[in-house]
DNA sequence: CTAGGGTTAG
């Protein structure tokens, strides 16, 4: 038995034997250390012995030198036996070297060395991570004819390097046939499903592996907390997080960190915080996954604030200042940002594709294209990601030629892929290209992308802002699967289209199909409900804003109080505007304009007072509000002063809306002279909602003269409003100018413009009942028309007078007459009466301006069966109360 | 032999 002299174990110097070599090799903590201790061994001829070798080879490959494990195995080669062999390919395998550690096993082949149960396991994880399937038969036959198919370990290893090349079959039919399997055999399983992405797989497994009685431990946990996140199992992950906390897993590290990376998924913050807060040792991981998620939430200042608090305790990794590259990107930190890409240059991180794709997708926010292109121009591998990111880009900077090149040149190599297409169709939507878009959805369809739900929605979505509302509906009825995006674009279309009944349609087929609102189903579906007057389906909206705690958020507050004002509740608009803590200039402007419709001109301006005392800054748009508020109020000289305020005091220049504002302030007032002269003075060209509002008012006080000046004017404009026309011709009929009429009637069916067809509606009972001009076809018909007829008998006697200016066809004035009683308006409230308690208030809506003769019959209504009617035209708000209006017939 | 953190688009 040799001796030899050992220089590092303590200060002393010591004699000792086999066992002591052993012993200072596994006290070895370092590479120096180790080198020591391996000369000592040559001197002493120790190292001859292949039990030594074993130990150095697996020595060094720990210290990630296996250059050294190399040589000695060289050195060594006589000695061969199946443990050096095993031991190299361990070695090899280890350190990532694994095509040596495929040669070894290949040259064990060739110089038939018996292979045992320790030799498969690394060389099965090498097959794997080289994805090289012929090797994997190769080996996985060996397995098999050498008996070892239910060796557990070589099972195992079989099971996650079939996870690793996604062969998930092949991985679940090993698991099937094993004898017995262990804790390492269900998380391999698990892992591999969850790796890849196969959520419900790994769920089911990890369900599979309880029943089955096997314990779960912090590799199981930590493999199915992934899959818990991403299909948003909130539940399945809350029952995991109470299985770490009942077993003894709690503080291990990776265990935390996916719980708390799950909870970031959920965005259930303050969980995240909790579990930061508690745990006691934090590692890189921790710290990327905070910043991270906070980035993902939105939080970006949050999230640089704790890359800040971090640095001084870790060496960020190329991990960690991607996470926060990524925050710079959404707020447009471009200075931060090139400090952070500065610090990665400067430090030599290795960059792989990802890496640089989120640098890429950095600069591009912030808008430094010629950085972004630098990145990609030096990448050594491009994915489609980058390529997707450096298009996108461009387009998103309005550089659109580059982007064309750049996807001209992608496509020498690669085929786009969804993404691609797109962002191509966005692209399209911004431009307003449509006959690119459908050259585009040409090619999906070629390429099978239509069946995408992410392409379905941007074609949905590009044909909606194209102007092509059919081929957007047609899309949507033809996707096989929705999801939440794709029901908020339609609702959002048909809001944009002012197609409101479709649009709420579509919000219930979406609600029957069990899909949540988000705050852009309900952005989207408000305005639906205020289009329409929709009381009943606003409250449930509303109902939603509270159960998902969407109430806080300053757009839902604001579309809230439009709704409200829009569908008749002046008072819950009211209620709304005052439980909102934060308010921005659209809040008051939707709270002045619900005054302003309801004809509460003094509480609009006291708004818009109190607006300025906070501190916000009006803009032009509240204006707008406050001089239409004025307006319907007959404020005229408040009006008239805000107009010169906007101007002198806040810098704005008045826009044409203000000016139109300005004539029907005027108008409404019946100051005609000075209307008419504010319009020929003004410095912009008038439109025709200008002379529109002026020969409205004409005609309402009567004022043919000035009527018959401004016809002209009007007509002159050849507006392609319907409306314009049709008012023009009433009031050509109103002079009597039939032959006037017929041009206009004629030129307008030339070009295809036709006026929305009047229509009424009252909602009762939850139910909607329309009518249309002249109706006679709906049930009750002959009630409802004799009640006209009696409340007509009635007002007769208390002095009404029909005003037949307001008929625009060439008849006689009896037929007149009728016609003015076929008034969709007079058909509604009559029907509403009929089907609606005594004494209770009744409402009903219209979709085009009330005429002046069924305002004053509705006045006579009000008196004679003592009810308040609510009308709601295409202007405003008319309350009638006992003989009264509250727009004081300035209508 | 097994686990946790990063990218584009609607």
């Amino acid at each position: 038995m040799k001796t030899i002299k050992l220089g590092i174990v303590g200060q002393r110097t010591e004699y000792c034997f086999h066992s002591l070599v052993l012993r200072a090799l596994s006290s070895v903590t370092n590479q120096t250390d180790l080198h020591k201790v391996h000369s000592l061994m040559v001197v002493s001829g120790q190292h001859q012995s292949t039990f030594f070798c074993g130990k150095l080879i697996s020595k060094y490959s720990q210290f990630k030198d296996p250059v050294s494990s190399l040589s000695i195995f060289r050195i060594n080669s006589p000695t061969h036996n199946v443990y050096l062999w095993n031991t190299i390919i361990r070695a090899m395998t280890h350190n990532g070297l694994w095509s040596k550690a495929l040669d070894f096993y290949t040259q064990m082949r060739k110089l038939n060395v018996k292979r045992d149960n320790y030799t498969f396991p690394s060389i099965i994880n090498s097959c794997g991570s080289l994805l090289d399937l012929e090797m994997v038969k190769i080996v996985h036959n060996d397995v098999l004819e050498m008996g070892f198919g239910s060796d557990l370990y070589i099972c195992n290893a079989l099971i996650d390097m079939y996870a690793r090349i996604n062969e998930l079959g092949s991985a679940r039919e090993v698991f099937d046939k094993m004898p017995s399997r262990d804790v390492v055999s269900w998380n391999s399983l698990v892992s591999g499903y969850s790796a890849n992405g196969y959520w419900e797989e790994a769920l089911e497994a990890f369900r599979e592996g309880r029943l089955s009685g096997v314990a779960a431990d912090a590799f199981t946990v930590s493999s199915v907390l992934p899959a818990c996140g991403g299909l948003m199992e909130v539940e399945q992950g809350q029952m995991v997080h109470g299985l770490v906390e009942k077993s003894g897993i709690k503080g291990d590290m990776a265990v935390s960190n996916g719980l708390l990376s799950m909870y970031f998924k959920f965005e259930r913050l303050l969980d995240c915080q909790r579990i930061f807060d508690e745990m006691i040792f934090r590692d890189i991981v921790t710290w990327n996954i905070i910043i991270c998620g906070f980035s993902h939430s939105g939080l970006y200042q949050e999230s640089i604030k704790l890359f800040r608090e971090m640095v001084y305790e870790y060496e960020p990794d190329l991990l960690t200042v991607t996470s926060v590259l990524q925050a710079c990107g959404h707020m447009g930190d471009l200075r931060f940002g090139r400090y952070v890409h500065d610090y990665i240059l400067e430090n030599r991180y290795e960059c792989d594709t990802t890496a640089c794709n989120i640098i890429i997708n950095m600069y591009a926010r912030c808008g430094d294209l010629v950085a972004a292109r630098q990145v990609f121009d030096n990448m050594k591998r491009w994915d489609l990601v980058s390529w997707n990111s450096m298009i996108s880009g461009y387009f998103e900077n309005r550089f659109n030629k580059e982007a064309v090149d750049l996807l001209k040149m992608m496509r020498i190599d690669l085929q786009p892929d969804s993404v691609t297409f797109v962002t191509l169709l966005s692209m399209c939507t911004k431009l307003m290209d449509v006959d690119f878009a459908r050259e585009l959805h040409c090619d999906i369809i070629k390429r099978g992308y239509d069946s995408t739900l992410i392409v379905g929605n941007a074609l949905l979505d590009v044909y909606a802002k194209c102007g092509k509302m059919e081929h957007s509906v047609w899309q949507f009825e033809i996707m096989s699967t929705r999801d939440i995006v794709t029901w908020n674009t339609i609702i959002a279309t048909c809001s944009h289209y002012e197609e409101s009944y479709v649009g709420l349609k579509m919000l219930s087929r979406m609600r029957m199909e069990g899909i949540m609102p988000d705050v852009a189903t309900i952005l989207g579906s408000l305005p639906l409900c205020s289009l329409l007057a929709a009381k009943r389906q606003g409250k449930e909206l509303h109902g939603f804003i509270i159960r998902l705690n969407f109430e806080s958020q300053v757009p839902v507050g604001n579309a809230l109080i439009e709704m409200y004002s829009k569908t008749g509740s002046l008072k819950n608009a009211i209620l709304v505007f005052e439980h909102m803590r934060i308010k921005d200039v659209v809040t008051w402007t939707a709270m002045i304009s619900a005054y302003g419709m309801y004809g509460e001109g003094k509480k609009a301006l006291r708004s818009f007072q109190q607006m300025k005392e906070t501190g916000t800054i009006p803009d032009h748009i509240v204006f707008v509000a406050v001089i239409y508020a004025c307006s319907h109020s007959g404020l005229v000289q408040d009006g008239r002063a805000c107009f010169n305020q906007m101007r002198k005091k806040y810098n704005i220049e008045p826009r044409i809306e203000h000016y139109a504002c300005m004539v029907d302030l005027l108008s409404r007032s019946g100051l005609l002279v000075e209307a008419e002269d504010f319009i020929l003075s003004m410095p912009l060209q008038p439109d025709a909602s200008m002379w529109g509002s002026l020969l409205s008012a004409c005609r309402a006080s009567g004022d043919t003269g000035t009527a018959e000046r401004v016809v002209e004017r009007l007509v002159e404009l050849n507006s392609d409003d319907p409306g314009y026309n049709v008012l023009a011709s009433n009031v050509y009929a109103s002079l009597g100018k039939w032959d006037q009429v017929r041009t206009i009637r004629k030129s307008l069916k030339a070009r295809g413009l036709r006026k929305d067809p009047g229509c009424s509606w009252v909602e009762i009972c939850n139910r909607v009942f329309i009518f249309g001009t002249g109706d006679r076809s709906f049930q009750q018909f002959k009630q409802v028309n004799e009640l006209i007829e009696d409340l007509n008998r009635t007002m007769d006697k208390e002095g009404y007078v029909a005003d037949l200016k307001f008929v625009l066809h060439d008849v006689g004035e009896d037929e007149k007459i009728n016609l003015l009683y076929g008034h969709s308006e007079r058909l509604a409230i009559a029907f509403g009466l009929l089907n609606t308690k005594e004494g209770s208030p009744l409402q009903v809506m219209k979709n085009l301006r009330v005429c002046g003769d069924c305002h004053t019959w509705t006045k006579y209504v009000s008196k004679i069966v003592q009810r308040e009617i609510l009308v709601r035209d295409a202007n405003r708000f008319h309350l009638f109360k006992d003989g009264t209006c509250s727009c004081r017939d300035r209508w």
